[in-house]
DNA sequence: CAGAAATCCCCCGTCATGGGGGATTTTTTA
DNA sequence: TAAAAAATCCCCCATGACGGGGGATTTCTG
């Protein structure tokens, strides 16, 4: 049983020393650091060489999300669980996007949170409930949608950057039906350029 | 304490039986139904009234994938959690754009069976630790680019179906410059038109 | 210092796009 | 079943977007 090498970048110092006392004290964790801000840790992170990061966004310096690509960069192995107060759509997608391998809001029960950094260094994604959810439900559309099915399918080959042309051999239609299409998802989206249909579509999850 | 409703659709006879028995025994749990196939399910959605259905994907007659969309327009309140064998990406990406909340993979323990339930009752999105890393990394790319910054960004934007002059626009530089780009791109990519370049990137997660 | 990255310039022919005007048939739904 | 919605195809036209070809310069970075 490997020990696994935890660092905490915290800034709020009761959380991060609580968080600190209670991992230190599982069997196979053993915590390498803690910081109160990236800013500090930066320079260590090779030699902590941690295998999991517990970060938060919130941070004096250079905030959790514009760090996880500076980590990544200099110990790609390393996992990182964002552990935050914030559960906006955006920071939680930019921080997956930017490399983080799971995602715990600050009320998480310390079981979960133990179990989590176990279960990220196993190839796991651990995330919070909700967050979980905002994450499947960015994969779903909106089923209130004014385009047809049809319509559908060809704004998202737009979507895919296909012309009318490529659109039109792949469903056996005339070019000339996919304008007509065009036309009326243009219309239904009070739009008139694909750019701004794709836009549209996007905020509205009609794709 | 209201009781969860819960249809169970699984063709393993041994499974089924197992599953009911035991998640029965749960005290605010209530198998209203098991069926063995989707098509046995359909005709009693409504009358079933399940809060959370555990569907399996391999079935006779209609599959699993196919069948959440059919249950989401009859029933749209209801959850369903994929119970299944497959860790393919193609399978677990369709299943939760078709409108699972969930998904778990055939090994995971009764416990964290029961807890998903209520998890996907309360707004979560339960999956299997495998499975969320999959989804997770969805949202990553891929850091062995070949693509420079710029050129990234420009492909993003080309991705967002917008034009040279747009682009140009918006990155305050000239159109020309976007070409210029836009050639360089082609050439890492061994391409010659945004379609493919757009297809290709995809594929190797450059953007 | 060499190479990559980012910026801008020209010419050219073709094809894509969007706006305008239709029509027909099939499918869905009230 | 009748009306509405969806899906299909047709024409004209002007603009401009696209990709291929040929460059050049400056700044950044290993």
């Amino acid at each position: 049983m490997k020990t696994i090498r935890i660092v905490i970048i915290e800034d709020d110092a009761i959380l991060r020393k609580g968080y600190a006392t209670i991992l230190g004290k599982v069997e196979d964790y053993s915590i390498v650091n803690t910081y109160s801000s990236f800013d500090d840790a930066r320079k260590s992170l090779e030699s902590d060489d941690p295998d999991v990061i517990l970060l938060d966004i919130e941070l004096p310096g250079l905030n959790g999300i514009d760090a996880i690509p500076i980590i990544k960069k200099a110990i790609p192995k390393t996992h990182i669980i964002m552990l935050t107060v914030y559960e906006f759509e955006d920071q939680i997608f930019n921080a997956l996007s930017n490399g983080a391998s799971g995602y715990l809001v600050k009320n998480t029960p310390m079981p979960k949170i133990i179990d989590s950094i176990r279960e990220v260094r196993d190839g796991g994604g651990p995330m919070s409930a909700h967050i979980a959810r905002m994450v499947i439900k960015s994969f779903q559309k909106n089923d209130l949608s004014p385009l047809s099915k049809r319509e559908t399918q060809i704004l998202e080959m737009i979507r895919d950057v296909k012309n009318r042309k490529q659109i039109a051999d792949e469903l056996f239609i005339d070019p000339e039906t996919v304008k007509s299409h065009l036309k009326n998802i243009y219309a239904k989206l009070h739009v008139n350029s694909k750019s701004e249909a794709i836009e549209a579509a996007r905020k509205n999850r009609l794709i």
